[in-house]
DNA sequence: CTTGGCACTCGGGTTCGGCGAGTGCCAGGC
DNA sequence: GCCTGGCACTCGCCGAACCCGAGTGCCAAG
């Protein structure tokens, strides 16, 4: 569709509200009635049928109103929609409710609450990636006989931990003092490098250990690996499923296969990846995926709008997925705004 | 209603059992056509009235089959169910499935799905309780400037950590050696101790603490009192919420409010508690709460079935959710056999 | 290019019977 | 005394017929 036309843009953009606020299918008349468009109904109708022959709307059947359909609601979303700014009242109620946040946990768990409440639709917060995180500092905690506790700190505020236990150890009482020595070799190989790097150098540290003790260390960095690879493992939390039912009965056929693939999170992790690479649309660092967009990943008449977070580069994605007629221009901006406010608390 | 009316007995549980299988009002003639009770119809129907007038059964509308009311699964449950021993391939699915957990939060997770997906309904395990656990170790970590990391082990295998930051250091340099000192005291004063009381005896080591120092031992055990009472705190995970809405469209009214219900942790807490407590209906360490009893959480025509687990004692809980017209024997016995080795595995 | 008019379509809601499953009651038989 | 077959009655469900109205597409005129 050619830029020309204003007026065919306006009654798409009018369709889709209208769509959005009564669920229900629109017709030329009600068009006008609502909207000061300034033309009659018949000009509508000549419209309409344009918009359809283009693939924007459709009619549910014969004699009916139009809805939009996906590709109608993408124009919409790329050129049409003007996000509604957040009331100051708004704004100082997401400030508030992170705010009290003590811990990068907290920090998410709240964010995703706070999401799903603003929005009224299932809110999705990806942890922040690890893929960029360094190293901190390495723990080795003797708990007891051949027990020991690792903890791996990054950078990101994220702690890792994982109990192992020393098969190999000779000298039970000797051990305390090898893992310590052993915590101080590590920590100068990897305190600052970055995870994927961190787990290269620890087979150095190995080697390098003295002879008596190279089985010990090789199973405490063994298990020290696998704490890196779980720190890289992406994480997803969600919040207010509750949500997608109350949106309208109208998913409530769908509804068995959303709420199976919000579940998996290795799903919301590959939507929540691939919406990072394509960014589908950019406005700021907002992105959308409407209806079909998301079929491959079992969420049908699905729609998903995320924005990128973090200090400064972006980390990781959070956002919003509910049913394909949301409001787009409230949802965005919620986005928006919470993605925001999350960045500059975990500048701190 | 006496013992001395058996088939009247087996009239409520062939009711019951037909009712959950077809979802649709049973009446007299279906019944005897699909359970050799060896009367006729007009016998059933005397019979009917009886169990419908004493409330454990009630018609839709006049003219209409029989439905269990509450009552009636009650007593069916109490008195009537044969619970169905799994199979063995069954048995060896869940071996397998759970033998695979590596951590304390790997067998939590995997109960939790594996009961949501073998009972096909929601399902909900409790962490292990600390009420009763003792601290095993405590660590203070220093990690550059005045950070601090604090772990806590307990001996259910359980690990709490939180950054604290220590204001009132006054020589960074000196802070490593101090922050060890107290860990050791701290050690010595909590190891072994059960989490509430490891709390009391904090305030001693502080006190004790050399003049210099009290205000950075204040600041960390002041930490670690939060540390021991995150740990206390209760906590539980849920799976298989898309088996809800699969389970039949009746429940969907209510359907809204059940899933809002079990994103609550607290409700769910609460009811796992209670459930604890007076010990509904106890075969072996099963407790069944059904409909109405369920009411006063936000839970609508819902059911609930959970068993204690733990080593040697019950530590918490775990169980499934479903409509009130579940299929309690299976159900049940999925129950109590996932809580079994469950409880097993943690004894190692 | 817009507009009013007009014929046409078709989905949704309503009404109306008929069907059938199910009940309660009663009189008779084991 | 309990069970049984028979019988009249009650309703919910289903399909058919029906109407209404919103909405459309087309056309001729401004």
């Amino acid at each position: 569709m050619g830029v020309s036309d204003d007026r065919r843009l306006a009654v798409l953009r009018a369709i889709v509200e209208d769509y959005v606020s009564t669920h229900e299918p629109v017709g030329s008349r009600a068009l006008v009635e609502r909207h000061r468009l300034g033309v009659s109904p018949a000009t509508i109708r000549n419209d309409m049928a344009v918009l359809e022959e283009e693939g924007y709307i459709a009619q549910p059947h014969t004699s009916a109103g139009r809805i939009p359909t996906d590709k109608g609601y993408r124009l919409f979303v790329d050129r049409l929609a003007n996000l509604k700014p957040m009331s100051p009242a708004e704004r100082r109620a997401i400030q508030a409710f992170l705010d009290g946040a003590v811990d990068l946990d907290d920090v998410v768990d709240r964010t995703v609450r706070l999401l799903a409440q603003i929005t009224r639709q299932a809110a999705v917060v990806q942890y922040p990636s690890l893929s960029r995180a360094a190293v901190r500092h390495v723990e080795v905690v003797p708990v007891g006989g051949r027990s020991a506790l690792l903890v791996l700190i990054t950078d990101t505020g994220r702690v890792e931990q994982r109990v192992v236990q020393v098969r190999s150890a000779g000298d039970l009482d000797a051990l305390p003092e090898q893992l310590a020595a052993l915590r101080d070799r590590v920590n100068a190989a990897v305190a600052g490098k970055r995870l994927k790097q961190a787990r290269e150098e620890l087979t150095a540290v190995v080697q390098a250990s003295e002879p008596g003790q190279t089985a010990v260390a090789a199973e405490v960095v063994a298990a020290l690996g696998e704490c890196l690879t779980a720190g890289l493992e992406e994480r997803v939390v969600i919040a207010g499923t509750a949500n997608l039912v109350r949106s309208g009965a109208d998913l409530s056929a769908s509804l068995g296969s959303v709420l199976e693939a919000l579940e998996e999170h290795v799903v919301l992790l590959r939507l929540v990846q691939e919406m990072a690479e394509e960014g589908v649309t950019d406005r700021g660092a907002l992105s959308v995926r409407i209806g079909a967009e998301n079929l491959h990943l079992g969420l049908p008449e699905t729609s998903v709008v995320t924005s990128g977070y973090g200090e400064g580069e972006v980390l990781a994605r959070l956002g919003v997925l509910g049913p394909t007629r949301m409001d787009y221009p409230t949802t965005m901006a919620a986005v928006r705004a919470v993605s925001r406010y999350v960045s500059r608390i975990l500048s701190q």
